[in-house]
DNA sequence: GTGGTCTAGACCACG
DNA sequence: GTGGTCTAGACCACC
């Protein structure tokens, strides 16, 4: 599991570990029916509060990724087709590429960036 | 000056202001040189306080991107090259990459999405 | 019986067998005097920890709905007239028709869908 | 206002403190676009943690009844046709109800007690 | 053992 | 002023 967070930040730790989770089951190392490290041992392995996973754990929950059975650990939920609006997900887009062309870079520099991230997301070969 | 702000969006609104000119900046409508409008004309127009203006005028000087001259408005900065961390950006890049393949779209969808936002962001033609 | 459990569910185990066996009940398929299945056969039917079975048998002690006899099982107690605050009561069904309210029905919508669910748990005719 | 928790109470009393603005919000004294009381001034007015109120408004923003923004307080969300599946609110109306019938009450006497219940929570008159 | 809730108190970010 | 986050530590509920 390597999770890592960045007290300095300007993202709340625990959605810097929400993130992080999201990135684990995208890339395929964390898959469904897998349990999830213990919100104790999370919170000692980052050095961070125990309500500060919690709150990870639960917001996970709530958008369907992670089952949390009480007193019986939490678990990948199984992948539903996921009823979000593109839109949604256009909005970080469009930023993040605002921030690359900011910087200078050309449309070509910007897809290849965007290919060498897309790489390790794709670890486990499920390329859809 | 074509700027939106959503008082339901999560982001803070004073970082919608940001990326609508960084957005603005970036596709050319707003070069180097340029006057922004006033802290005040932006506040009536947007009806948000006249402080969260100056904070996101205030984020855009510090990152370089305008000028702010005391008693006579801010200006669009000459473009440097910028001292970026490219870690610093890809951050951002990779959290919104790792939603789209949470919501199961394909490395094909993804890329094209990528081409459909940076179209617009290309307007001016100033495809460096 | 039929009894099943959702792990899924935001509500203990424990409570949904207590709320399954309540219905049974209630609607007269487990009848005074007669033996619940043992804590271990429930245990093995449902797939959970025998101690959650234990617990909701427990409750349902305490509640003098079944009498636990050393060594001979579970059995339906007679039916008491139990002493109970009507507020207590009240309460979850105000919440739950709270809930329908949100959602948008109407008076004649909600009322209907109580007769609805009313009726199920009447199917041994005993109206009183 | 009138909120009431319950420390004695087996809900926990973020989730009291949800139930009462929902039922607030149902009857209509706190309709579209009200402002909450804020969540300094509800953890005094109840005596409870500050925390405890910020997670109760936490969830109701989740569901999208209320709109919280940062620094300027929370208000009632507009109101959307709610995307719930009925099968998630019949769930707690058919507990509810069978803790009636165990209580021996006839099939009249919980239609009565329905009636009862939704009076108050349609003081507005907008019977839909 | 697990996660859930609550407290007290601190500090930060936003408008 | 507002809400957001984090900590430390406590106690409870569940499996």
């Amino acid at each position: 599991m390597f999770l890592t967070v960045d007290a300095g930040d300007k993202q709340p730790i625990y959605l810097q570990i929400v993130d992080g989770i999201k990135a684990l089951i995208a890339c395929g190392q964390l898959r469904e029916g897998m349990a999830l490290p213990s919100v104790r041992q999370v919170a000692g392995d980052l050095g961070v509060n125990l309500n500060t996973i919690a709150v990870a754990y639960r917001q996970l929950q709530d958008e369907g990724l992670v089952t949390v059975r009480h007193g019986a650990g939490a678990v990948i939920a199984s992948r539903r087709p996921r009823d979000i609006q593109p839109g949604e997900l256009r909005k970080p887009l469009r930023t993040a590429l605002t921030q690359l062309i900011l910087a200078g870079l050309s449309d070509r520099e910007i897809l290849a960036a965007v290919r060498e991230e897309l790489a390790p997301l794709r670890q486990k070969g499920d390329s859809r």
